[in-house]
RNA sequence: GCGGGUGUGGCGAAAUGGUAACCGCAGCAGACUCAAAAUUUGCCGAGCGCAAGCUCUUGUCGGUUCGAGUCCGACCACCCGCACCA
């Protein structure tokens, strides 16, 4: 590992190597980090700073880095590493997500068990987080699979259910019969199970839920004031927690079914009631499991919508399949008129109330519905310059604003004001209210698996549920389990669900079921403030300082889930007394993807970077064979397209500090970036090269010296106005417009280095280069750390100070005032010449020596000059006539 | 279908309503070298012109303004998210 022979004849040097040795430096300068434990702060800090929070998404412990991992660390890095200079205690931790399926899917494929697959996937990982130079509090982490971290999860369940926050109900869910396990939506694929190939069922099973419909009002509303996260987030929230208003009534059946007499709709248009030609039920709908039970055909329906309901082939086409049930319901206000019952596939048992009243000249669903089945069109809405008497409604519902017709007492009203008459109307017959209705659903969290965190309640015959008792916590995953067969291994286990019950002492039956992953990540930022304290799982006085996260980074891909998860369990902390805040993230960031071009050679197989050689004309030809290759999109990376670049290869051979600075040199970090050779080897010539501008100037120490020559004043200006550039781009997430100005300082250097040769007599230039190159270290410090520390140790031999104990520099405001301004003049708005002038002269002068500038006199002659504009140190422009 | 985002040189991009293209990558020409690498100097949106300079150019069309990449309106293209949500 520690690998300092000579450069690769990728790492240009010169003949003896190069000059800054980053495989010596960066070792060196994390352990002096380490050993002055630079980065680690309290529980309850007493300093009197202020506090920030700096936290990136905890990675999944998958085995190797990738280069969205290092993207995502190094942007929080550049962050943490600035506000501490900034002068704020930083807390910026790291953890492992590390429950999860695909420790399960090693245990199957190799036998290897889960925890031991998990736990030296993180040893590899976090030895490639370390040598990333990362400014992390180490002494916080942990891993979720750590009874000491899951125990504490076990106690917010007893505490989030003893307040009513969990619940224990059917639903219907996905069902893998060969595997014998649920299956989240993402996992069926075609109607199938993704492991096993299997026709996905839906089944109805007793699940535990978190009840995140119950704040799905203050979710909501809370985006509203949440300022500092993506617009974009904010709205996929919104639409995902989906508020809706309308009205909720009840079909009387015009005979029982089964006990059933009435059917309750949800609809947002109760002012097309009087358009009502159907009613739809959804297959898993009660009343359609009534009419299942005495007719076979409706049983055999419901059966094949059970079976293929998910198929893309069905989702995509749309097509709607109904069965007539031959029930028939009483309209709430025609009197004496009844409408057909259907089941239909279009129908979502789990939204609204299951079932529908069809107005198809006013919903394109109800209306391809109708037109297959030869159901009643009646338009009620009748569209601004519309005429009653031709109005019809062909292949397209009419959607629009407009005026009821054709609807009794409604007649004459807008939309609005009928539905506000329609809900009237249904209230004062105690049969319909207005009601708001959201698409959001409850969590379900119980998963049949092995690797996840046991759901600690015990099934007694007698007593039911029975939570287990908070001082018997955690209950442990058993180590000694198998994977020989599908299904859950807790429930194959000979002896670990049997338990007594706590509450009556007989014989009972330990949950099986673990939680879903994301309850793991749904709280572990608030326990990285006090993850030392083993008796609770968040002391108030440390989360109640640190908490919110100042700044959270992360993919956009946890934008609805993720995110809506961590929200809705701080809102469950805070109700159940663990926490102070409504909201976990005060300020959110979502980087873009890292992506590469992707290489397939003749016969069409995918090739790895590393196996094809680039050409100067942009072709590329196989190393081995020399055969050509087809040079691809540039995609994000994944092992299929075989698009990867190693973290841990490019650290290797560049240097920690070349990746950073690579990585955020390229484009603003929101967007999506692409890996290039060139680029990094680009950014590694850039360490370098500001290593030799430091060499250059060592000894020019002492206090500042009171006159400058010409250069010397010009470089001392570049490199306070690069302070405050650096500064302000930094401050706003710019941080490719702060490498930017830094390439310009180092340039600025170049040149003073060069004047510095030819003009000897300089007074002082060489005191300002060397301000100028500890700036530009100190400056480049929070995004290349490790060449910062090896300039300024340079520059200062013997001392022992660490840029990352050395405060922020501040810019000095008599140095960012220039001594001339330039001043474009216009006409008519063209640029027609430049003028320098001193700063903030007056107008009058400024348009005099505009007017006499020579390229301007001439568009001016025979001119008549109707206006004059004069924007100080900015600009001048004549608006002429004639 | 609904919602959102993005369109600027060969490429990634920059630009509080005020000189469009900073900075980097790639490329071209030169210096150094026996040579290469490394380093380094210069050029580098398009067209016209010997030059001074002129014209055009931020997806398209229009508007506001002394002045628009930026603000407003319409449209086009691409990307992303959600989607049989009643």
């Amino acid at each position: 590992m520690n690998d300092t022979s000579a450069p690769t004849e990728h790492t240009p040097g010169t003949a003896d190597g190069p000059r800054y040795d980053f495989r010596a430096a960066e070792p060196k300068w994390q352990a002096a980090w380490s050993e002055r434990a630079c980065f680690q702060v309290a529980d309850v800090p007493t300093s009197g700073k202020p506090k920030y929070y700096v936290l990136e998404m905890f990675p999944y412990p998958s085995g190797k880095i990738h280069m969205g991992h290092v993207r995502n660390y190094t942007l929080g890095d550049v962050v943490a590493r600035y506000k501490r200079a900034k002068g704020f205690d930083v807390l910026h931790p790291m953890g492992w997500d590390a429950f999860g399926l695909p420790a399960e899917n090693a245990a199957r494929e190799r036998g290897v068990h889960p925890a031991k697959w998990t736990y030296e996937n993180i040893a590899n990982m976090r030895g490639e987080l370390k040598r990333m130079g990362l400014s992390l509090d180490w002494t916080r982490e942990f891993a979720t699979c750590q009874p000491e971290y899951y125990q504490h999860q076990q106690k917010l369940f007893l505490d989030f259910l003893a307040s009513g926050l969990v619940e224990r109900k059917e639903s219907w869910v996905n069902w893998d019969p060969v595997d014998g396990t649920v299956l989240a939506n993402e996992q069926v694929i075609d109607g199938k199970g993704w492991r096993s190939g299997a026709l996905v069922e839906k089944k109805q099973l007793s699940q535990w839920f978190f009840s995140i419909t119950k704040y799905a009002p203050e979710l909501l509303a809370a985006l509203d004031t949440m300022d500092r996260w993506p617009e974009r987030v904010r709205l996929m929230q919104a639409n995902w927690i989906g508020r809706s208003e309308g009205a909720r009534l009840h079909f009387d059946l015009a005979a029982p079914e089964a006990g059933i007499d009435k059917v309750e709709v949800y609809t947002t248009r109760p002012d097309t009631l009087f358009g009502m030609s159907f009613m739809a039920i959804a297959p898993e709908h009660p009343l359609a499991a009534a009419v299942g039970a005495r007719d076979e055909k409706a049983a055999a329906f419901i059966a094949e919508c059970r079976s293929k309901g998910t198929s893309e082939a069905v989702i995509e086409t749309g097509e709607k399949h109904g069965y007539d049930t031959g029930l028939r319901v009483k309209h709430p206000f025609i009197e004496g008129a009844t409408f057909p019952v259907w089941i239909a596939n279009f129908v979502l048992m789990e939204y609204g109330t299951g079932a529908i009243f069809g107005c198809p000249a006013h919903d394109q669903r109800d209306l391809d519905f109708a037109r297959k089945y030869n159901l009643s069109v009646v338009p009620v809405v009748l569209p601004p310059d519309a005429d009653a008497a031709s109005f019809a409604v062909g292949k397209e519902a009419y959607v629009g604003p407009g005026v009821a017709y054709n609807s009794d007492f409604l007649n004459g009203l807008d939309v609005d004001a009928a539905k506000r008459a329609a809900i009237d109307a249904l209230a004062a017959k105690s049969q319909g209210l207005g009601v708001v209705n959201w698409r959001l659903r409850d969590w379900g969290v119980s998963r049949q698996r092995y690797w996840g965190c046991p759901i600690p309640v015990i099934h007694c015959e007698s007593c039911g549920v029975v939570p287990v008792p908070a001082d018997q916590l955690p209950v442990r995953l058993p180590e000694d389990v198998t994977f020989d067969r599908p299904g859950n291994p807790l429930d194959h286990h000979p002896t670990w669900k049997h338990v007594a019950c706590p509450s009556c002492g007989k014989a009972a039956r330990r949950e099986t079921d673990t939680f879903d992953t994301f309850v793991d990540s749904s709280w572990y930022f608030a326990r990285y403030c006090c993850a030392s304290d083993t008796t609770q799982p968040l002391a108030r006085a440390a989360v109640d300082h640190w908490m919110p996260v100042d700044q959270y980074i992360g993919g956009i891909e946890h934008a609805i889930l993720h995110l809506l998860y961590s929200r809705f369990f701080t809102r469950a902390m805070k109700a159940t007394g663990h926490i102070s805040v409504d909201e976990p993230f005060a300020g959110l960031f979502t980087q873009g993807m890292v992506n590469h071009e992707s290489y397939r050679a003749e016969d069409g197989a995918w090739l790895y970077p590393e196996e094809i050689d680039k050409r100067p004309d942009g072709t590329a030809v196989h190393k081995v064979t020399g055969l050509p290759v087809t040079v691809g999109r540039i995609e994000a990376m994944s092992k299929s397209k075989r698009n990867t670049i190693d973290p841990g290869e490019i650290i290797q051979r560049y240097g920690a500090d070349t990746a950073r600075w690579f990585i955020l040199s390229d484009n603003p970090p929101e967007r999506d970036m692409e890996w290039t050779e060139s680029g990094a080897a680009g950014a590694y010539r850039f360490t370098q090269r500001v290593y030799r501008l430091a060499e250059g100037v060592v000894g020019a120490n002492g206090p500042c010296p009171s006159e400058f020559g010409t250069d010397g004043r010009a470089l001392r200006r570049a490199t306070h106005k690069a302070i405050a550039a650096v500064t302000d781009a930094l401050e706003n997430f710019s941080f490719n417009v702060a490498v930017a100005r830094l390439y310009e300082l180092a340039n600025a250097i170049a040149d003073a280095e060069r004047a510095a040769g030819t003009a000897a007599n300089e007074p002082n230039l060489a005191w300002a280069r060397r301000e100028a190159v500890e700036m530009l270290a100190r400056l480049c410090a929070p995004m290349m750390p490790h060449v910062a520390e090896e300039i300024v140790a340079l520059l200062y031999p013997g001392s022992l100070n660490l840029v990352a104990d050395l405060p922020w520099p501040d810019a000095d405001p008599a140095l960012l005032i220039a001594e001339t301004v330039t001043i474009a003049v216009q006409i008519m708005g063209k640029l027609r010449g430049t003028v320098s002038v001193a700063p903030d002269s007056p107008a009058a002068t400024v348009i005099a020596l505009a007017e006499a500038e020579a390229n301007v006199a001439r568009g001016l002659e025979g001119k008549r000059i109707v206006k004059r504009v004069h924007v100080p140190n900015r600009i001048v422009n004549f608006v002429i006539a004639g």
